[in-house]
DNA sequence: ATTGTCAAATTGGCCCTACCAATCTGGTGG
DNA sequence: CCACCAGATTGGTAGGGCCAATTTGACAAT
């Protein structure tokens, strides 16, 4: 029962408009250099500024509260958090999905994470992966020597391929992390992907790791996936290099 | 210096009452066993039903769909995702923050990420803090020393202790984790440290640690914080215990 | 019976007014 | 100088209303 199968869908981007007034608070604050315990204007004042109702204001804070980013005291005022201290995963996330780019040194902590959570996150997947957990990966495998044929965008395909085996680690923690992690780095997967030049090695190394994660050789499969993702990171310092179109500059 | 200090707060848990609203619509899903895919009721019906206005609803929408729980589908309405797949690291923390117990299998789980993120990130500590990381640190273990000093919940200050080590490996995204991570288990750390016990023995290993990343022995502080974590673990599965009938031994 | 079409109901997105309770502010009286 | 109180401010919330897009279902044409 596995035809109708999720469909790895092959998207550039969000294009998304949802919320754009958390972006535009998001802006007001960095225009306004507020930092960590400053008050942001009342609701009505911002519902003012903004020229929308208060509910969206409210909607929007709420947003920016379940991220951390914010803090309501009934009867007070909105205040920003400390940002380095306090704020969420999601809130990078959210940042991402709003279109602000995030600094080198952000993707770079980023490319951290990742080495940390996957080579551990592929051991594990090599010691625990049941048979669900390598159809998901052959899936994955087989949607990326099908997008390696074509030609088209590899972004998809790589990040399906990471996320089956963050979840043939059985650790719905770590898979979550590693979603998020995916998904605030859709953007800049799909213009590493751009030209399809990358897209072969990286299916050869996926391939050699699933089989490494079938045979259930842990070590190896960690191992492989350290190099893989080793061998991807000068082209994401290079890409920190560039400007990424579609960044509307907040600074 | 010390009068208005960052405060190490030593709070039981939260005394939220905050946003009941997503909790009871949490409950309403679990109660219906809806899941992935399916409808919610729409948001006027569930104002009806919950006896609020409609803006308290969106609200709750807002923040669900945040963390990745539900997606909004205007004029459609409002789906539940797949919270297996989907969700984030915020939902966990928010379920806690609502009181909803964590099951045995999240708690395993969190206690293994636990184990990967910090040891790699002690090693990254020693080799990276700075003189600002060194003095968070030791402020940590000054609160800590009055704590176990005066028999009082060594919760707080394990917490912060943690997140002082996780700062002092200067990379944010780590931080962020780790910084959810232990808002989510802050009141199982609370009980965790309930009777006074506990904490000599994890202020002694929290000093050793600081101190072989004062020294920028990287390799030495891994391994303390690998020992130290792993010294806690049998108490955590036995509070698991308790708070859990029934239980399937983690593999 | 099937298909095409269109209007009505439904739904999320959003605005607006009003009220409450707690907080904050400033001025007044002791 | 301090204690105290009234008015302004603020987030929390209810409720009504309008819009645009989708969904639905009845009706008509083939």
């Amino acid at each position: 029962m596995s035809p109708a199968h999720p469909a790895i869908s092959v998207r550039p981007a969000r294009e998304d408009e949802r919320s754009d007034l958390v972006a535009r608070i998001l802006a007001f604050v960095a225009d306004r250099r507020l930092t960590s315990g400053e008050r942001l204007p009342s609701e009505r004042e911002l519902a003012e500024r903004f020229e929308v109702g208060r509910n969206a204001i409210r909607e929007a804070i709420a947003v920016l509260e379940t991220v951390r980013m914010v803090e309501r005291r009934p009867n007070s005022g909105i205040y920003l958090r400390a940002m380095d201290r306090d704020g969420s995963l999601d809130a990078l996330v959210l940042r991402a999905d709003l279109g602000v780019p995030l600094d080198e040194a952000e993707v770079s902590e980023l490319i951290e994470m990742r080495r940390i959570l996957e080579v551990q996150g592929t051991e594990l997947a090599g010691l625990r992966r049941k048979d669900e957990d390598l159809a998901r990966i052959d899936a994955a495998l087989e949607a990326g020597r099908r997008t390696v044929a074509a030609g088209d965008n590899f972004a998809a395909c790589d990040a399906e391929f990471h996320l089956a085996v963050a979840a043939a680690t059985r650790n719905s923690v770590l898979r979550r992390v590693v979603n998020s992690f995916y998904l605030l780095s859709r953007t800049r997967r799909w213009h590493y992907f751009a030209d399809g030049r990358r897209a072969p090695e990286a299916q050869r190394q996926h391939e050699a790791m699933a089989d490494a994660i079938r045979a259930g050789d842990a070590t190896a499969a960690a191992g492989l996936m350290r190099a893989h993702l080793q061998s991807t990171e000068a082209y994401w310092h290079e890409l920190l290099q560039q400007r990424l179109p579609g960044g509307k500059a907040a600074s």
